[in-house]
RNA sequence: UCCUCAGUAGCUCAACGGUAGAGCGCGCCGCUGUUAACGGCGUAAUCGUGGUUCGAUUCCACGCUGGGGAGCCA
């Protein structure tokens, strides 16, 4: 066992100059003296490395081969790399080691970098070198095939599925949107101030909760928004954004749910609905154009049609939600007056549309309790939902909050809550109260945008539903 | 919770109520430029419980497991 975790260790820091040696020996269990002819490299950096020989450590993706010659494909974690080994050059051992290597095998090639325009990646090693660290044995091969599989064999195996070029494609892309999201609020005064995640009661009231024993006699709530906390924060810094999970135990079984996803929840104190309708905005133009930018041949190997995404800029279209239900209607929907947007609705009103759409101005009885109304008519929330093209629904849900007491504590009243449990909340009306704004957004439904996926349970590395709760 | 579709080899799929097949994987062999390489040979299977029938993978009922959708939401 040590020296499993030893070898395991050595790997990691293995792209360190000084640990070179020292990896390089508990990778191979031999001793070696030689100095480092062969630097390590990740495949992303392959293009500064042309002509030098180099290590590269890895996992054997697939292995093609043809009599006196095989074609290893090593995965490291930023790329793939063709390898070539070529019977005449190798000592026999070497050949065989390599021309019976298993799928996902462990293993360090060595060997000189070329151009190579035959070759995937557009570069090719040249083996001159091998070190196996652990060989898949053929009695138990590596379950995932080069061909097709089935959503369930593959959510089975969702920790090895993660090695597959597409999934890791797709969590790159994630990786980007969450750092773009953070960039932006950092870069535009907000504080990080997180929210918990045990909380005492709902929220929100209406929806699911997922209940905890909390010690002895104390049931606690898996947290569904951060939003009331960050209404507090923003009283004490301005400007604020909470980031992580969020449960909802809704029985929901739609390519778009899931019952833990991530949510970013910006929260501004002397603000409007059209502030939050500004801020969307722009956090949306900034976080697709980070995407294009860094993360296109990720996009490119989902296949993800660019020119969708290209199109993303200001202005978005804006309707209030009266003319939403007049179009939807003239579209042949059942939708009436007073009633939420279901999802056959919201991609009807995107349809045609190449960037997202602002509908704001609900009526107060599909929205939750603290919503602020219209001021010219009160039957109407200043809220805004931001509803994403190509049919991938809400991605942001906000608005401005009540700010007056008498106001909050009679709709407390109405949505026939406990005031007693929001006694912290009803204080922040009463010393120093100002008219606040924000949002939450789906970090999920955003990636599967990006990506272009079908169903959302590829966005998170381990996706929590209805019926899926392992790996 | 409701509607709907599906469970056959390790994986992806075939098979009129009448002898369960193929591709991939795995094993052996061949091949010096492969691109989910290719060619040859081999390996391995009907979700569970009842029922209809001379005979059920096929038809029926229930159960279990999953896919898609509704409601609700991000």
């Amino acid at each position: 066992m040590a020296g499993r975790g030893a070898r395991t260790l050595a790997c990691r820091v293995g792209t360190h100059a000084d640990a070179r040696s020292v990896s390089f020996r508990a990778a191979t269990g031999t001793e070696r003296n030689d100095p480092m002819p062969y630097p390590r490299i990740r495949i992303e950096d392959a293009a500064h490395h042309t002509g030098e020989p180099v290590e590269i450590a890895g996992w054997l993706y697939n292995l093609r081969k043809s009599g006196k010659i095989v074609f290893p494909l090593l995965r490291d974690g930023t790329g793939i790399m063709q390898c070539v080994a070529v019977k005449a050059n190798l000592d026999e051992a070497l050949f065989e080691t390599l021309k019976n290597l298993t799928q996902e095998s462990a293993l360090i090639l060595r060997g000189k970098l070329r151009a190579e325009q035959r070759a995937p990646g557009g570069y090719e090693m040249d083996v001159e070198g091998a070190e196996i660290v652990d060989r898949v044995p053929e009695s138990d091969p590596y379950p995932i095939t080069p061909k097709e599989h089935g959503p369930d064999f593959l959510m089975d195996h969702r920790h090895l599925w993660l090695r597959s070029k597409r999934q890791h494609s797709v969590i790159r892309v994630r990786h980007e949107v969450i750092k773009a999201v953070r960039d932006y609020f950092d870069s535009h005064g907000f504080t990080l101030v997180d929210t918990p995640i045990f909380t005492p009661a709902a929220c929100e009231g209406t929806t699911t909760l997922f209940e905890v024993n909390y010690f002895d006699d104390e049931k606690v709530f898996l947290t569904q928004s951060g939003q009331l906390y960050n209404e507090a924060d923003a009283m004490a810094f301005g400007k604020v954004y909470c980031f992580g999970p969020t449960f909802r135990a809704e029985k929901s079984k739609t390519r778009r749910h899931l019952t833990e996803f991530w949510m970013v929840e910006p929260e501004m104190a002397y603000a409007t609905l059209d502030d939050v309708k500004q801020l969307a905005e722009d956090l949306i133009v900034f976080v697709v154009g980070r995407v294009l930018e860094n993360r296109r041949t990720e996009l490119q190997a989902l296949e993800r049609d660019i020119s969708k995404l290209e199109t993303v800029k200001a202005p978005f279209p804006r309707m209030s939600y009266d003319d939403a239900v007049k179009a939807l209607q003239a579209r042949g929907s059942e939708i009436q007056w007073g009633g939420d947007f279901g999802g056959p609705d919201e991609t009807m009103i995107t349809e045609g549309l190449d960037r997202p759409l602002l509908v704001d101005r609900y009526p107060t009885q599909v929205k939750a309790f603290y919503f602020e109304p219209d001021p010219d008519r009160p039957e109407l929330a200043l809220g805004v939902d931001v509803i994403a093209p190509e049919g991938y629904g809400e991605l942001i849900g906000g608005g401005q909050r009540i700010h007056n007491l008498n106001l909050l504590l009679k709709r407390l009243e109405e949505h026939k809550l406990p005031p007693e449990a929001f006694n912290w909340y009803i204080d922040l009306r009463k010393y120093g109260s100002v008219p606040h704004a924000g949002f939450g957004m789906g970090i999920e439904r955003f990636v599967a945008w990006m990506c272009g996926l079908e169903h959302i349970r590829e966005t998170i590395p381990y996706p929590r539903m209805l019926y899926r709760t392992r790996p």
